[in-house]
DNA sequence: TTATATACATAATTTTCTTATGTATATAAA
DNA sequence: TTTATATACATAAGAAAATTATGTATATAA
């Protein structure tokens, strides 16, 4: 339960991110690495992992194929080519956006 | 307009590190000099702007006046001592966040 | 047998924006 | 002179994106 106002917004990068790296994950899994990633800071709660993760199919960026482990349903995610596309420019954003931020908020690194 | 979903969230620890810095403020003046430090990239909406000013006196951070330039009337913000400290809260907790998206999205400076 | 972990999903509600609208004065341009 | 732009506030309607609460179901450890 991150609790942090600030992560809104982030979400669909940080998944798009993810699927980059993994070539495919499941819901499950997203949870799992970003808390394991994040030292437990950052827990994704399903009411937000999974809607983010429907929008996100069905705006063509990622798609899905499910596969049985252990009598338990998985649904697997894998970029599309429009959505490896859109990971750049997500990234992007994101970059300008901390940029911003940090100089707004005097958060900005000495500069050596 | 800054069309920029990440700034959700982000906009209530702007204000508050503004009137840190500033003394008092009052809105319009908040918005040119949000465009201003940003190279016009942030345009602030009085949509979300006001309405954010108006939480903060509500929730006791801020305190207000008015003073009367040219006719038209200004409403001053300032810091209360409770703002005070909620600034240094809300600078950790941006700092927090840039840290854990940028190892998320693998945009961290290169450490040197 | 009971709690925890794995795995998905949706509904109700809240927060926080965008967009649109409204009021009003000052000043520069046509 | 009237029209556009800048200054200055505010709120309402709607959308986006979360949180919180539920619900289903299986596997495993206590």
């Amino acid at each position: 339960m991150s609790t942090n106002p600030l992560l809104k917004g982030s979400l669909q990068t940080i998944i798009l991110k993810l699927l980059e790296d993994n070539d495919q994950m499941y819901g499950y899994e997203i949870t799992q690495k970003v808390k394991e990633v994040s030292d437990g800071e950052i827990m994704l709660t399903e009411g937000a992992l999974y809607p983010a993760l429907h929008k996100l199919e069905a705006d063509g960026f990622l798609e899905t194929f499910t596969q049985v482990v252990d009598n338990r349903v998985r649904k697997y995610y894998r970029l599309t080519e429009q959505g490896g596309k859109e990971v750049t420019s997500k990234l992007t954003e994101a970059q300008a956006f901390i940029d911003q931020l940090q100089t707004l908020l005097n958060l900005k690194p000495a500069t050596k």
